[in-house]
DNA sequence: GTAAGGTATCTTACGCGGTAAGGTGGAACA
DNA sequence: TGTTCCACCTTACCGCGTAAGATACCTTAC
């Protein structure tokens, strides 16, 4: 008699939880029904018992990414004002995404927001007015951050799943070919673009780039409020 | 004898000018090859004599869009400072975006990235040092942008596919438990968020969001410039 | 003890997706 | 009159999400 192999039951949170660790580990691509069915030790349509549909398992998985940031903005301290705040706030969110740098894209692709989400944002709206920005600045404040308080940025160049860096894009290319075709870019690589050692969440998403932008976007609102 | 329905050849600018079209009209997700083939009168395995893969079709779709923001942006005046034509050049962007919602989510999606999509940064570059920007500030500048040069901005609340916008999510939902959960978004849609007439891109993304947003930036840039 | 019912998982099968491999008709050229 | 090449078609495969239903196991009731 074969020793019988016991393994823990499912659940809504432990697929999700695999479904996390999977795109982690190999890619948003590699994330279907099958592939996570096999790596929980089951059959695909077992996990149909605890999710009614693929649409309904990322939306899950965006939901848990949105509570580790609720989590980890949660820890953090509370004093200072809405500036540091806010600003803590965001980079604690940006040390999330780089552990999940397929969320952008996904969650880009949703078609629902977890009410998750929506606390979040309240908070953040809290902040701003206990400053002393009306509900009308604020709302504009929420939309100039974009999706900072989520801790990325629209990356145009190389999205999360591309490996390549610009500069191993800009090796390939004949460098001097590209002087001719494009002279002020190639003129701003020739200036010491980066010292690149944190490509992180996409080309040149680097700490000191987000937080230029995020400081930009807080002065400027700095200067329109109360 | 049946007359012979002469059809115009295929060509691959032909193929991916109907993709934009099939995507503009009916989604992104409609755009398969099988279907594509089926607009153009063919077989779907006739587009692998234009295009490699589905992949070079969707990276060709993008660099036809690029195209039609590079004419678009072309066609504008270039006189003015540096601020006006920046300014003029994304609003210009973001009126071929307005036609094409499908493009934020599939741009987010490529590898590669289009030359056009270089020569194009290096135009804006080129306006940023030739207004005394340091390279080192026209980086961050650019890096500050995001995707505002190509016409959008991230948005987090209901992407281009939804239909939904936030106010009928939130008709939808009972407005009295919202302002319990939620009592600072309550009140920022209560003090009258929107007049709503501009869904556009995505959730608010209304012109006047995009623009202050991108003043916000431009006025921020100024101050460092020089 | 056994029958009934519910819970969690598996089996089978379908249609649709991208695409590999190779076929075919006609025009161009020898 | 072949021969070659171009443009498009046919067939087929595998992986995907998932509908429908079977099945093993565990309770609970009698």
């Amino acid at each position: 008699m074969a020793v019988k192999a016991f393994r823990e039951p499912l659940s809504r949170e432990r697929v999700l939880a695999a479904a996390v660790v999977l795109a982690d580990t190999e890619g948003i691509k590699a994330l279907t029904m099958r592939r996570l069915a096999a790596d929980l030790d089951v059959e695909a349509m077992s996990l149909y018992y605890y999710l009614p549909s693929k649409e309904a398992l990322l939306d899950g998985v965006v939901e848990t990414v949105i509570m580790e940031i609720h989590d980890a903005v949660g820890r953090l301290d509370t004093t200072g004002d809405w500036r540091t705040r806010l600003r803590q706030q965001f980079l604690a969110a940006r040390q999330v995404m780089l552990r999940h740098p397929w969320v952008p894209g996904l969650l880009g692709s949703r078609r629902i927001i977890p009410a998750s989400v929506y606390a979040y944002y309240d908070g953040i709206v809290g902040t701003l007015v206990g400053a002393e920005f009306s509900y009308h600045l604020a709302h504009r404040a929420l939309h100039a951050f974009g999706s900072m308080p989520l801790g990325f940025v629209q990356e145009i160049f190389s999205p999360a799943s591309a490996g390549g860096s610009m500069e191993a894009d800009v090796a390939e290319a004949d460098l001097a070919a590209m002087a001719e075709a494009l002279p002020h870019l190639a003129a701003m690589v020739a200036t010491g673009l980066h010292d690149v050692t944190d490509p992180a969440l996409g080309w040149c998403d680097s700490q000191v780039e987000f937080e230029f932008t995020l400081d930009l976007l807080l002065d400027g609102l700095e200067r329109l409020r109360g």
